[in-house]
DNA sequence: TTGTACGCGTTATCAG
DNA sequence: CTGATAACGCGTACAA
């Protein structure tokens, strides 16, 4: 039966016939985990996101990273599973299930330094790939955008437009993305790069947004360009700002990074930063499966292009 | 060894040390798939996601039940796996996951009729639940909320604000959601009911409610009311009509539904329904929880309470 | 083409 | 308290 099921033999078709007969009659399913535990793989793919709380819920990019790698696992037959990190507790069970056999591979998305996830797979030496770059694991490959020169292009635009007084709410400056939009912006700006014009938050959120602006006004009400540090965030600034009745763009220019679902919904829609999501979900992906069969880690990174979409809030 | 680790019986400590000694040594891990091969059960339950396309990304109700399903789940030591269907491929693949024992239960997000999955869940006895109420399943139970009440308690607190024309941009209409939010605004207005006054888009989404209600307005320029079936589709509602001169809401009152994060960031900020999605996940994680462990089956559903939020919008 | 052992890593049972 | 051993359901290699 197992040679039918799997085509790996010839089998006569009155053979055939009957055992189809008997699936049908006993509705029979072929059982995994044996499966698994005699071939030794499970046909899946971990998809593995951290601190959903915010993120899920505000973070758009990260649905489309899912896709794109949905799209990719599934054109060759593998199953992503979703694994959701929401409190220590549950990393010590997600580790174990990675350990366990379960999956393959792993797709590691939005990891933090001395990460309980990415420890027990380097340990083990599953393949897995990160979103992103968090430090400490230079054994696993991962695929991101260039955060510092987008974040650098973005704000000499921003300049380019005659601002002259230029600020930035920073957020979650303990991950890569958060620091290197920062150290972009310091890039753009050079030497009239000012530390009192920079504020930052945790969170890549609405919220910090709102606080973050309002705190850059009461610093210094001169301001006339803001970079935020996400498109959830830029929406907290324009509220801030419309609050505080500054004009955008006539009073302040402001510039987001994403070009999330939010960007054309901002009123006045928002110029941002245009993240390959989708692709870096493929792309991710491409690279896990890869090395399921048996292709070399090649360590380091990819990094996908971004493109400044410019719209009317700056 | 089971024994040590699985705390099932008395070890004595050198014989404990011995093998603690042997696991360090040897970097040991537990393989899942043999010892659900045995037990006959995995400590797993999924979440199965239809269609995310646009959901994912703009529905976020869903990530919030997804957060209330995890929290439960993870309290009970179970692993939520999230499994999501963006193909009719993906169908018979998470089908065939579903039933290859890699889950013990699973619950079914936005499901439709004559649904693959459903149909995979029932025939193998697998413990479930739907969130909504996809019909042709009556074995599945389901946990909800009364989208009719609640579409009628919105449209009648629109009509007590003095509006007189009020029309809909219905969404979904083949998912019970949809066209009990459509039969409820039908209940609020009785006898003023007018069919020309609602139009239909397949997709909860911004752009069904931008090319719904320039539809409206074309069809009746003197409308003064919209109810829109979702807040994302309140928000195409809200461009479309600032883009044709009115003013929200004083020429036009418009209300949504879900209670999301756009409700408070749209201009004017949304009046609608507020969803207790986080405690629908909870409560269908905790139904499927308790048939794993089991409980009867209550055929049948559990509806949650909404509660309409009044905000600038109408 | 088909039947038949064997082993995958664990748990559970039963004597010691 | 401990050691041995039979399943669990499947793929596979080898013999028929």
């Amino acid at each position: 039966m197992s040679r039918l099921l799997n085509g790996t033999s010839y089998v006569s078709s009155d053979a055939r016939e009957a055992i189809e007969k008997a699936i049908a009659k006993v509705g029979y399913v072929q059982n995994t985990a044996a499966r698994n535990l005699v071939t030794r793989r499970s046909r899946a793919v971990g998809f593995v996101v951290h601190e959903p709380h915010e993120l899920f819920l505000d973070d758009p990019n990260i649905g489309a990273i899912l896709l794109g790698a949905n799209e990719v696992v599934s054109e060759a037959d593998f199953q992503l599973v979703v694994l959701v990190l929401d409190s220590e507790r549950d990393s010590q069970r997600v580790a174990d299930y990675l350990q366990g056999g379960f999956v393959d591979g792993a797709v590691l998305v939005s990891a933090r330094q001395h990460d309980t996830i990415a420890g027990a797979v380097e340990r083990l030496g599953l393949p897995a790939v990160f979103i992103g770059h968090p430090p400490g694991h230079p054994t696993i490959p991962y695929v991101g955008i260039d955060n510092r020169s987008a974040a650098r292009s973005v704000t000499e635009e921003l300049l380019r437009t005659g601002r002259r007084r230029v600020a930035m709410v920073a957020s979650a400056l303990d991950r890569d993305s958060g620091s290197d939009r920062l150290a972009g912006f310091r890039d753009a700006l050079g030497d009239r790069f000012d530390p009192r014009l920079v504020v930052d938050h945790p969170l890549y959120s609405y919220a910090s947004g709102l606080d973050g602006a309002r705190e850059l006004l009461r610093r210094d009400p001169a301001i006339d360009g803001i970079f935020a540090a996400s498109d959830a965030v830029a929406a907290g600034v324009l509220e801030a700002l419309r609050q505080a009745g500054r004009s955008v763009p006539g009073d302040v220019g402001v510039v987001g990074f994403d070009d999330s679902a939010w960007a054309v919904r901002c009123v006045p829609a928002l110029s941002t930063v245009r993240q390959p999501a989708r692709l870096m979900g493929r792309r991710a992906a491409e690279i896990v499966l890869g090395q399921i069969q048996g292709a070399e880690v090649e360590p380091g990174g990819a990094l996908l292009d971004t493109e400044v979409v410019w719209r009317a809030s700056a």
